[in-house]
DNA sequence: AGACAAGCCTGTACGC
DNA sequence: TGCGTACAGGCTTGTC
C-alpha cells in the first residue's frame, strides 16, 4: 500500500524519466481508473501533444504538471503501480493506462503504465491554479509532513480541538497528507506512543516526541525507497523492491520481539485496521 | 472456502 | 442543535 515514500520514490523516478518530454499517446483503458470527472476523454484529449513540465506530490497522490496548466493526478491506492516500458514490450495483466511520451530508449519513445489488479487507483485530469500550482480536488489535504515548514508547533496546530484516538488522526488524510497504516504505525512506534492514546490528552513533550518521529520515520523511509512487503506490490518505476521493510518495527510484526524492550508486538483492531504496538514501551 | 489486507468514500449512530 | 468522531459497509483481487 503506497503511502507517503512509495509515492515520493515514485515521483523522483517520474521526474527524472519524464521533465521535458512531450505526451505522444495516452490510453485510458480501465473504465475504474478513470472514475472521477471529467473521465477518460478529457485526460487524452487534455494530455496529448503536451510538455512535462515537473512531478510533485501531495500526500499520496502524483501530480504530472503539462505546459498549459494542465495536471494529470494519479493515486495508486492499494494495488496500483507506474512501471516504465519501452512502447511494445509486453502488457500486464491489469494494466488500465498507458502514457506515452517521447524520447529515451534511445529515442524510440517511452510508456509510463499504471498497473492496478484491485482498481482502487485513479487518474483524473484537472487544472492547477495559476498563482499557486494547487489542484483543487487536493485542497482538502492536510498539511505535508516532511515540509520545511511542518515544524512541532504547525504539527501542534492540527492536533488542537482534536478529539478520538491518536492514530484514527494520524492517518486522516484531511489533518495530514501522505500517512497510512503502517507508517502511522511506525511512528507511533519511535514515538513511545499508543496508537489509541487521546488526542487531547498529549503533552507538549509528546507532541514534540511525535513530531520528531513522523519526520525521522518518513524521511529514512524514503531514503530506503519506501517498503516492499511480501503480500503487497509495492515497486518503483523501474521495478525495483524498496528496502525499508527490513526496518520495520512493529508493522506487521505481531507476537515477535519489540526492538526496543523485546516485549512481543500486539496486534489489536483500530477503526477497522489492523495496529501494531509495544504494550510495554508505547505509552 | 472464506477471511483478510488496504485507502478512501458514504451512510448512520452517538456523544460532548 | 450540530459538529466531529466512530464504525460498518462497499469497492476489489490475490493470498493464506
Amino acid at each position: 500500500m503506497p503511502e507517503l515514500p512509495e509515492v515520493e520514490t515514485v515521483r523522483g523516478d517520474l521526474q527524472a524519466a519524464l521533465v521535458g518530454r512531450r505526451v505522444t499517446s495516452v490510453s485510458a483503458l480501465g473504465a475504474r481508473t478513470f472514475r472521477r470527472p471529467p473521465g477518460p476523454a478529457a485526460v487524452v484529449s487534455r494530455a496529448l501533444g503536451r510538455r512535462i513540465e515537473a512531478v510533485d506530490r501531495r500526500g499520496k497522490y502524483l501530480m504530472v504538471r503539462l505546459d498549459g496548466g494542465e495536471v494529470v493526478v494519479l493515486h495508486l491506492r492499494m494495488s496500483g503501480q507506474l512501471l516504465v516500458a519501452r512502447p511494445g514490450e509486453a502488457t500486464r495483466p491489469h494494466t488500465h493506462a498507458v502514457i506515452g511520451v517521447d524520447g529515451g530508449h534511445d529515442q524510440g519513445g517511452s510508456e509510463v503504465r499504471f498497473v492496478d489488479p484491485r482498481t482502487f487507483g485513479e487518474i483524473f485530469v484537472s487544472r492547477a491554479d495559476a498563482a499557486t500550482g494547487a489542484v483543487p480536488e487536493l485542497c482538502g489535504l492536510g498539511p505535508e509532513p516532511l515540509d520545511p515548514g511542518f515544524d512541532a508547533a504547525a504539527l501542534a496546530a492540527v492536533l488542537a480541538g482534536r478529539r478520538g484516538r491518536l492514530k484514527a488522526l494520524l492517518v486522516d488524510q484531511r489533518r495530514l497528507a501522505g500517512i497510512g497504516n503502517l507508517y502511522g504505525d511506525e511512528i507511533l512506534w519511535a514515538a513511545r506512543l499508543r496508537p489509541d492514546r487521546a488526542v487531547d490528552g498529549l503533552r507538549r513533550s509528546e507532541i514534540g516526541r511525535l513530531h520528531e518521529s513522523m519526520v525521522t520515520t518518513l524521511s529514512e523511509a524514503v531514503v530506503q525507497r519506501g517498503s516492499s512487503l511480501a503480500d503487497e506490490g509495492y515497486l518503483d518505476l523501474y521495478g525495483r523492491l524498496g528496502s525499508y521493510q527490513s526496518s520495520h518495527r512493529v508493522y506487521a510484526r505481531a507476537g515477535k520481539p519489540c526492538p526496543r524492550c523485546g516485549r512481543p508486538v500486539t496486534r489489536v483492531r483500530l477503526g477497522g485496521r489492523g495496529t501494531y504496538f509495544c504494550p510495554r514501551c508505547q505509552r
